[in-house]
DNA sequence: AAAAGTGCCAACCGCCGAGTT
DNA sequence: CAACTCGGCGGTTGGCACTTT
């Protein structure tokens, strides 16, 4: 089934904007608001493609856009929140306000990744054996260079994530210490949008035998485990799907912003995986 | 001064999921 | 339920600016 373009693709334009475009753009969803981004460039007079409008609009016009260069407070927000989410950046974003995911995304290519690669001691391209395809599980010399670099990947974002909460833990307010168990943390984890996704992927990968969705599922296991012993009534393991039945606790962002506030050592139980086989993360799907 | 190399970022491309017909 | 539209997302790239040789 194959699909039809976007936009007409002979007459449209491609490229740089110019400002006369970006006025038409800006003027346009001052009086019209976005509605239909298919239809906005005719509308608007430009001869764009909805999604190149919108693009633009997202990524330099919105007038809430933040410039200029990263804080280091919105620095280390990203890379625990790198740390937990992975390459997800719409979502990254979500948490940075005024910034976008393109910006976010570019600026961990060209400053974070690089920075992390060099300060772990070793690049990835180093170790770089034979390729014995994605599924050659003998042993872990013979294991693929594309899942050894995963692995190496995960370990020098691990190793970053824990310096940085390390170097953070003086400073942030301590919610956990105050008022949350560690169980309690979990239980938050387990319940919010980070939560779902995981139990997502799990389900997903354990219908297979690869090691990841092995370690993924025992990660699973203990969770609900966790989950039952402090809550029996969400012990059927679907409750946490269904976010209505929660409302002790918050969305993604609540979930989130908790998370952020994990002190280095009670983020142990990602490390510990972290240091197993083949281990991918438990939010990772993409790096598959 | 010019060529080559590198970094950066705006924009494009193609895929995916949700919603609609 | 299949076919299709649309918005959104992440990966990738083109081209400009700057640095190095």
């Amino acid at each position: 089934m194959g699909r039809s373009p976007c936009c007409d693709k002979d007459g449209v334009k491609k490229g740089a904007w110019t400002p006369e475009e970006d006025e038409l753009l800006v003027q346009y969803i001052k009086k019209h608001g976005c509605g239909s981004w298919r239809t906005l460039p005719k509308n608007a007079g430009l001869l764009r493609c909805g999604k190149s409008c919108r693009l633009r609009w997202i990524n330099y016009l919105r007038p809430d856009i933040k410039r200029g260069p990263f804080t280091s407070e919105e620095e280390g927000k990203i890379i625990q929140l790198h740390g937990m989410l992975g390459n997800r950046w719409a979502a990254i974003a979500s948490h940075l306000p005024g910034r976008t995911d393109n910006e976010i995304k570019n600026y961990w290519n060209t400053h974070l990744k690089k920075r992390f690669l060099h300060s772990s001691g070793h690049s990835l391209e180093a170790q770089e054996p034979s390729f014995k395809g994605p599924h050659h599980r003998s042993d872990m010399k013979s294991e693929s260079s594309s899942v050894r670099h995963v692995i190496q990947w995960e370990k020098a974002r691990v190793e970053a994530e824990k310096r940085l909460s390390m170097e953070l833990e003086s400073s942030c307010v301590n919610h956990f210490s105050k008022s949350s168990t560690h169980s309690d943390c979990f239980l938050r984890l387990w319940h919010s949008e980070v939560g779902q996704s995981f139990r997502m992927i799990t389900e997903k990968k354990a219908e297979s035998e690869s090691p990841t969705s092995q370690v993924s599922s025992v990660f699973a296991n203990m969770a609900q485990e966790q989950l039952s012993s402090l809550n029996p009534k969400l012990e059927d393991g679907t409750a946490g799907s269904d976010s209505g039945s929660h409302d002790f606790l918050d969305a993604s962002d609540s979930a989130l912003k908790l998370l952020l506030d994990i002190p280095g050592d009670n983020v142990g139980f990602f490390e510990g995986l972290e240091q197993t086989e083949n281990f991918q993360g438990p939010l990772h799907d993409r790096y598959d």
